[in-house]
DNA sequence: CACGGCTTCTACAACGTGTAGAACACGTCC
DNA sequence: GGACGTGTTCTACACGTTGTAGAAGCCGTG
């Protein structure tokens, strides 16, 4: 299983909520508050190792690289739990014991996004 | 998030899946079909690693000791998809993505699930 | 052509994991 | 009771991953 460091994640978090493309500079600058500020190649090497990993692509042609996500954050997680399932020779009591600790009003929501119609 | 090496899940699964707890000769046993011979100081190595992160309890009374899952294997792959839910912001758009990927004959099982009466 | 910004290469330390020998504990048999 | 064998703990090391960054290279602009 593919599996990301803490900074790595941090990373991820940043362009994951960024709406558009970021460089490596917009990239400290996002990290730059809550962490100790990291050197641009600090940075560009977390990037690159991303873009090994199949998290982001970025365009060689712009002159600071843009760099974006090769998912949304949802579909990665949900991929995730899918890994995690898919590892579990019993599958169906994994189901069970997971529906059985999600919240009462995520329930709910589960059971829409079964019938098909849910929101967003 | 705790993670386990290639080893010590194939040891965490042979406990799994044993009904009575085993000794390190024994995982030794049970893994040495597929998998090269291993020392049994490797093995208690890893038991004793495994039991240090919560996965197992050994009965040390017991003269071989004894180890046994502290959790079923469901549970605990239950856990890792809400530890992966719990990680993500926008925890509706993550079950949406993810119930979207269940095969069909899981999204029934996952109906009946949610309208209650199940084995714990 | 030199300068400055950006990228790539190379490096290294810390940590986790696989692997096992050496040393130690303890019950049993002569 | 001492030696032996079985089982456990300690210590160690190699290798991969991750965080971290300097040094060197590339390229457009003044």
């Amino acid at each position: 299983m593919v599996t990301l460091g803490e900074l790595e994640r941090a990373v991820m978090d940043l362009i994951w909520d960024s709406p558009s493309p970021l460089t490596a500079a917009d990239v400290r600058d996002g990290l730059g508050a809550a962490r100790r500020d990291l050197a641009v190649t600090t940075v560009l090497t977390v990037l690159g190792r991303l873009e090994n990993k199949g998290f982001l692509t970025r365009d060689r042609a712009a002159r600071p690289h843009q760099f974006r996500a090769t998912t949304t954050r949802s579909s990665h997680m949900a991929d995730l739990m899918h890994q995690v399932l898919g590892a579990s020779s019993d599958r169906q009591a994994v189901l069970a014991r997971f529906v059985g600790r999600v919240s009462a009003d995520e329930v709910d929501a589960l059971r829409r996004m079964l019938d098909g119609a849910w929101p967003r």
